[in-house]
Formats: C-alpha cells, sequence, structure tokens
DNA sequence: TGTACATCAGTGAACGCGCGTTCACTGATGTAC
DNA sequence: TGTACATCAGTGAACGCGCGTTCACTGATGTAC
C-alpha cells in the first residue's frame, strides 16, 4: 500500500470520528451543534476543524444526509425482511423500523424531522437522500398494485389538480401507481412521522405507557385506510 | 381610577408588547429567543427585561401557553360556526382553522409543535392549554356518539392493555367516548399534526401546489378512516 | 392639600461565558528525481 | 537509496461578535398621614 494512501486513510477515519462526537452533542445540544464543543471533545483545537469541514452548515449537511441514508438502509432491510407478497407483514415492519431508529438515534431524528434549524438552508444533496424513507413504503403499494393485491380508490375522489400534482409526483418516485393511492401512501407517511414526532418530543399523552402497541394499532390502522389486506 | 391601576395598565401594556416583540423575534431566529435582542428592539436595556420576566424560560413559558391558547381559541372558534350536527363540516372548519393557524404563526407553531428547545423543560402550567386544541376534535366525535350517528368500532381491535390506556385517557379528555373511537381522534390530531409540521417545516413535496386540496383530501380520508358521515 | 416615605421601572457597567472563522506558523509525512 | 521539495494536519492567537444574569444606582410615580 503506497504511503499516500495510509494518509488518505487516516484522513476518512478522522471524518468518520468528527461525525460520530458531533452526534453525540446533537443529542445533548440539539441542532445548536457547536464546532468548537466538537473539537474539544476531539483534544484538537477548534480551527483544526477546518481541516475537515469548510464550514459548520457543511458539518451538519454531512449529517443529515448520513442520517436520511441510515434510515432509509434500516427500513429498506425490515421492508427486504418480510415476506414479499404480505403487504401487510411489509408495511408494519418498515413502520417498526422507522420507529426504532427513531428511538435510538433521536437527536438524528430530530435533524432530519424537527424544526429547522435556524439560519441553516439544506442544499440540494439532501434532496436524494430525503426521499429513501419514504420510497420503501410507498414500493409496499406498487408491488400490491402489480400483484393484484391492492384496490384501487375511484380516482373520481380527486380534485383535479391535485390529481395532477400527485401524478406528476408518482412519476417521478413511483411510476405507474395510482394517484389515489400515492396519497394514501402519504397519507401513511405523514402518519408515521406524526406518530414518531409526537413521541419522541414529549407530546404524547403521559398516561400511554404501552406505546409499541399504540404505535402498532396505529399503523394498522392505516394499512387499514390503504386497503392493505389482512 | 386610582392612580396604583394606571401603573398596573402600563406594566400589563409592557408584558404585552414584550410578548409580541419576542413572537417576531421567534420567527427570524427559531425557538433561540434573545433576551437582549428582544430589549433591544422595545429600545430598553436588557436588564430592563427582568422587570417583568424572571429570566428567559419564563418568558418561553408565557410565549407556549399564548400560543396553545390562540390556537385553541381558532379551533374552538371555526368549530362553533359549523352545524352542530354536520360532523364532517365540524371536523374539516377544525382542522383547517389549525393549519391556517399554523401558516399565519408558524414561529409560534414551531415553539409548540416543533423539536423541542435545547435546554428548555416546559413546567406544567402548559399541560392544560396544551389539551385544548385537539379537545375539539375529540368533541366532535363525542358529540358524534351521542347522536348516535357514529359507529362504534368493535372494541376487540385493541389489545387488553392498550385498551385500558386509552380508557384512562378518555376518562381524563373525553369522558364516555368509546376507546376505539378515541384512537381514531388520536390518528386524526397526529395525521393533522404531521401534515402541518411537513408542509410548513419544508420536507412537502416541491411538486405540490395545490396544497389547499391535498390538505382538504387527507383531512377527509381521516374522516373516512373515523367514520364521520358523509 | 402638602409632605415624607416606599415602591417601582429603567439604566449602565460588569461578570463570565460561548461562538464561527481567519491566519501565519511549525513539524511531520509523502513525492519526485 | 538519498535528498530537496511539496503537501498536509494541527497549533495558538486573535477578531468581532453574541449571550443571560447580577447589581448598585437614579428618578419618577404612587401611598399614607
Amino acid at each position: 500500500m503506497p504511503a499516500s494512501s495510509i494518509r488518505a486513510r487516516v484522513r476518512a477515519e478522522m471524518l468518520d470520528e468528527i461525525k460520530a462526537v458531533a452526534r453525540r452533542h446533537l443529542a445533548s445540544d440539539g441542532a445548536n451543534l457547536s464546532l468548537r464543543a466538537v473539537a474539544r471533545d476531539m483534544g484538537m483545537v477548534s480551527s483544526a476543524i477546518y481541516r475537515y469541514f469548510p464550514s459548520r452548515d457543511d458539518l451538519l449537511t454531512a449529517l443529515i444526509i448520513e442520517a436520511y441514508d441510515a434510515l432509509g438502509a434500516a427500513v429498506e432491510a425490515a421492508d427486504a425482511g418480510a415476506d414479499r407478497l404480505d403487504l401487510r407483514g411489509r408495511w408494519h415492519a418498515a413502520c417498526r423500523a422507522t420507529r426504532d431508529w427513531a428511538l435510538t438515534h433521536p437527536a438524528e431524528y430530530a435533524l432530519i424531522y424537527g424544526s429547522p434549524v435556524p439560519g441553516y438552508a439544506a442544499p440540494d444533496d439532501t434532496v436524494g437522500p430525503a426521499q429513501r424513507p419514504p420510497a420503501t413504503l410507498v414500493g409496499i403499494l406498487r408491488d400490491g398494485v402489480a400483484a393484484g393485491r391492492l384496490a384501487i380508490p375511484d380516482p373520481g375522489e380527486l380534485p383535479e389538480p391535485l390529481r395532477a400534482d400527485l401524478a406528476e409526483i408518482a412519476d417521478a418516485l413511483a411510476p405507474g401507481l395510482p394517484e389515489a393511492l400515492l396519497a394514501r401512501a402519504m397519507a401513511g407517511w405523514t402518519q408515521l412521522f406524526g406518530l414518531i414526532s409526537f413521541e419522541l418530543f414529549g407530546r404524547i399523552n403521559r398516561t400511554l405507557p404501552h406505546r409499541d402497541a399504540y404505535f402498532d394499532h396505529q399503523t394498522a390502522l392505516m394499512a387499514d385506510l390503504i386497503g392493505l389486506p389482512r
């Protein structure tokens, strides 16, 4: 191995460690990530961080992209672990995987799905990774349609301009998925996000100790709404 | 009017103005509310704020309580404006009022429903006001049950421990509401929160210009799930 | 009605802290001949 | 293989800024007699 690639490897390890430390800080201070605090934890002087990230926002962007990817991978793996034809099983697996990831990585969840970081504008690089988690849910419905196991709602329930909007999204995200089903998939995704956010941000009623059961029941309701066969 | 109450009135006006200025700051800086910035905007020295609020957190608490109350009042008014027997009309009115308030007061919405402010723990005074907005939605279902216009789902769909949790919440919030319906009301509330948050925090797909129609369609789906008569 | 006293709002300086970013620098590591 | 040079990571000081909170103070407003 040429000496140069040793340096490259050390550099890559440093990048990873900075991100790991930064993630730890997110957990305690929310999105008010401090470069100086990260440097301190790494035993470096604060300006040294600039050898690795040109600015605080770039570090944030890297964390955001990795969070989307980690969540996306977890959801995909959960979906892949279920019987292809068991749409409901896949749905529940994907939903549970999302929640599990969020509960084990609350700060990263807040980073990507919480209120926006003041003064930070997410660059376009984040758009692709951001689509990964919901894409799995949409994919389940698409498979259901392809297998003829999913009733297609009357498109007449959608007002025309909305139908056109949804058709455009379907073209980009899930070609061939009927608009009314896409709307239901989006409802499911919205619900999932709402459930997790309420639980994580502490707005869930104190008197609800059986949270797993509650979560499963609520996702089952959405599965009913979508029409996933029991 | 005794002179003392003039001083009291001036003081009340100052309290209001401080909160108004603070609300304006929330809009630009998120929840990183700065007392010094508020004082600056009011043409005072920063320490003068302490004549009115013992600390920054107390100011935040006051803003949070007022936000819950303002939203609660808006939702209640919208519900009250609809025909008592038109459950679906009331549902849509309440949902739309929530969204309208959120879109016109995005910073206050983020304050109460966004990710938690780092280092701030909401005191118990906020619990009551926080229940006000969802209480209206629950109330619609309760009226529906009382009027015999709402099908009651089979309680068997709920696992026992969850049923007990929900029964306890119902006792406190909406005595007499069947647990399975309460679960649906909570699903509707969660969905509403998710829809608005996605729209407000910019995670909604760029290619969805007909947002009003989308919102109405999604809330209609939830009304279907709940079983509100058309 | 007039005066002495108490209350209160607002001032200005200070404490002690934190932050992102720049810059000239040192010293180690890698590259080319 | 050995040497001159280039690259690069990390240092330490500095700039200019912001913050919440405390404290002794002034001067106006209100109260009691």
